[in-house]
DNA sequence: AGTATTATTGCAAATTAGTTGCAATATGTC
DNA sequence: GACATATTGCAACTAATTTGCAATAATACT
């Protein structure tokens, strides 16, 4: 469903700066400055603390997750449950990396050996990419 | 190797701070308010900044390694090559189990199919905790 | 053991990421 | 189009972490 129905429907108002801080937001996993350079670059002047309160608002409706990478700040991507991917960080350049890993329930391997019930899992994997190796 | 002589070896100091420091370290997870705290309780006054500087340190000899949690702070654990885990937290109340997962080599699978270097990974399970199901 | 050298610490100030209060503005409703 | 109120921008604030620098403490040297 996109982004304009499910605003409504939860009784959200449909604003400019919610639809274009969704728009530039993607499967790469992206910073709050970040978010808000790249509406700067597209000329759209969104204030940094109502990036912030949209991605707080999109995390609550499930639209988008948060990711920390040791950076010791949140990155942004949009939920897509169609394309379950892990994150390869270059510790040398920085460089983040999808890798798919559909193969492994993780989630339900640790349901049957815990009392503790998943909801999501993070999987980052730190190391070298292939240019800075 | 203990402590004392990786420093020694490593041509640090050996300070009351950083044996303190490690001393309040485990397997469990303490940001760097909470060591500066424990370490209060034990009337061993340390500034936050030394902790910071210390746990940086660490870091670096690979004797401690930190992980985000999603709280926007880092939490720091002592490097165990013989407990080799992964954490549940509880989206409600915060608690942080430990899950072991021996089992799955991760890092040799993706080393098989990127070109990606893995160096270590992260894998963190949201989801609700026993007591607040 | 005492002194010299310099790494490390404590303290204060600075920085960065994120949050909050509030008046101005924009959205959805009638 | 006017009304009610959710949302925004702006500025001030808080929390986590970092940095500069003088004081202190750990190691090396005698």
């Amino acid at each position: 469903m996109n982004i304009v129905s499910l605003l409504k429907e939860k009784g959200f108002r449909v604003t400019k700066p919610r639809l274009e801080i969704i728009k530039v937001l993607s499967n790469y996993p992206l910073s709050a400055e970040e978010i808000h350079d790249a509406l700067d670059k597209k000329n759209i002047r969104v204030d940094l603390a109502s990036v912030y309160r949209s991605l707080e608002l999109f995390v609550k409706m499930s639209v988008v997750y948060s990711i920390e990478l040791g950076e010791g700040k949140k990155r942004y991507e949009l939920v897509n449950k169609n394309y379950h991917h892990h994150h390869l960080i270059c510790n040398k350049c920085g460089t983040i990396e999808d890798v798919e890993m559909n193969e492994i329930n993780f989630d339900k391997k640790i349901n049957e050996k815990s009392k503790f019930l998943i909801d999501h899992h993070h999987l980052e994997f730190f190391g070298l990419c292939q240019d800075c190796q």
